[in-house]
RNA sequence: GGAGGGAUAGCGAAGAGGCUAAACGCGACGGACUGUAAAUCCGUUCCCUUUGGGUUCGAAGGUUCGAAACCUUCUCCCUCCA
């Protein structure tokens, strides 16, 4: 087995250590890391995900992973990277996400089996007394220290509430609870990490503890365009099936442009150096094929919503790209269009097609309806439609009760009657 | 408390009595091209079947044949002085 850290230099993954020497040496056996996850939402996004895989790379390398997510942090918010003052989400809701995670974090990390830890810091947070915290933890920090951190640096002209001041305090309290409890000897993390991951080193030591700990943190991911990665349309990719659909997944994946897709076989998958290379050369000669975006969709679908998912996220891209839907059968239709909007519509002889767009919120108007029908932004079942006053029709549905409309070139909703 | 400046379509920003459903830029959406890419080009972007109609320019009143534009009051924002 390759060096990890080497595996994640070449991944350009590496950003900075505490120590690369001493970890280097410290690696050679297995040991325990730990990393956080803010238990902002009630799913995982994309950009998530490469936490994830980084601890799942780890985890290959023989070392155990420990997941921790932020039940109690959360509750505190982290101002690291951030330039304004966060929500407090009630107790209830945070508990809710909180267990979210945890049920998406195990597909990937198995904590089920013992291969990897799960810990939620409410648990040594939740009971932490004002009283205690200050003596224990609070006690070991000079103020100029705190204040000398970038992410306090960056709010002091916006402003930072007290509350979030602390917030650095009581993750250095999880890592030197779980260097103690669970001998955690790394916390990586994304490089705004660093401050919060030093500041725990810093509390371990004055602890009076000998034995090394370290950090290792990995650069924040981009676009090469600039803009965020794991946004579509405006929306996040989730890793939730219920909230990005397989499909969506998929899609996402395989609109990676040129220029980022090397970067995410590099970031995401478990892919070799040598297959990257190829895929790399792949997309210089032969750009057209999209053989790197697909084999980057492919194995992030797979890893995420398994085997199964991607075959039929595969099928229903092959049917609705080649326009060719009106060979869909009725049950193939059924499973696959589970991932677009569906408009239940009254089976009646004729109905207007402008009347359907409008119905079906595929069209936010008639006169905009008017207009993309004018425009030939619309077809169905694959057929361009153009005429105004055309009516739907018995003709037009697929085994008697599927109406497939698509607007524009990948916006398709499925009509089904009744 | 005093003195000014501002509020215009998703956002930014023109307009200072009729030629304004409101320039321009961005965004968004369509189309062409293409590789489900990028770039580019074209079109649309308040609502309604119309070279036509309706409802808009912070809110409410008023002046006028006619107001986003003028007056009054109100709400909110910003700057300066205390």
């Amino acid at each position: 087995m390759a060096d990890i850290i080497d595996d994640l230099k070449y991944r350009g993954l590496f950003n900075q250590v505490t120590d690369e020497e001493g970890l280097r040496e410290a690696m050679k056996k297995p040991m325990a890391f730990y990393c956080g996850f803010d238990p902002t939402a009630d799913s995982l996004h994309a950009g998530n995900l490469l936490v994830i895989v980084i601890m799942m790379r780890l985890q290959k390398a023989g070392h155990h992973p420990i997941a921790v997510v932020g039940g109690g942090t959360g509750m505190i918010g982290d101002p690291s990277g951030r330039s304004s003052e966060r929500q407090l989400n009630t107790r209830e809701t945070v508990a809710r996400f909180s267990e979210r995670l945890k049920e998406q974090l195990d597909r990937f990390l198995h904590f089920s089996d013992g291969e990897a830890t799960y810990v939620n810091n409410n648990d040594w947070l939740g009971s932490l007394s004002a009283i205690e915290f200050l003596r224990d933890v609070g006690k070991h920090f000079p103020l100029n220290y705190m204040l000398s951190k970038e992410s306090v640096q960056k709010r002091m002209e916006a402003g930072i509430s007290f509350t979030e001041f602390s917030y650095m305090l009581l993750q250095s309290f999880d890592y030197l609870n779980l260097y103690e409890r669970e001998n955690c000897r790394l916390e990586v993390g994304g490089s705004d990490q660093w401050g919060n991951i030093t500041a725990g080193l810093e509390l371990i030591r004055r602890k009076g503890h000998d034995d090394p700990a370290f950090g290792m943190t990995f650069p924040l991911i981009t676009k090469s365009d600039g803009t965020k990665f794991g946004k579509s349309m405006g929306g996040a990719i989730w890793l939730d099936p219920k909230k990005t659909t397989p499909y969506e997944w998929y899609q996402f994946w395989i609109n990676a442009s040129d220029d980022d897709v090397v970067n995410y076989l590099k970031w995401f998958t478990f892919l070799t150096k040598d297959a990257i290379e190829a895929l790399a050369e792949e997309v210089r000669t032969h750009p057209e094929a999209r053989q790197a975006q697909k084999t980057l969709a492919r194995e992030m679908t797979r890893l995420v919503h398994g085997a199964r998912a991607l075959e039929q996220a595969e099928d229903i891209t092959s049917a609705l790209f080649s326009g060719d839907v009106s060979k869909l059968t009725g049950e193939e239709i059924e499973q696959g269009f589970k991932a677009f909007p569906q408009y239940a519509c009254p089976a009646e002889e004729s109905i207007q097609l402008i009347d359907v767009l409008v119905n079906a919120s595929i069209a936010p108007s008639r006169r905009q309806a008017r207009e993309d029908i004018s425009q030939g932004a619309i077809y169905i079942n694959g057929v361009r439609r153009t005429d105004l006053n055309d009516a739907l029709t018995a003709n037009d549905r697929i085994d008697g009760r599927f109406t497939i409309i698509r607007r524009g070139k990948k916006k398709y909703t499925l009509i089904k009657f009744k």
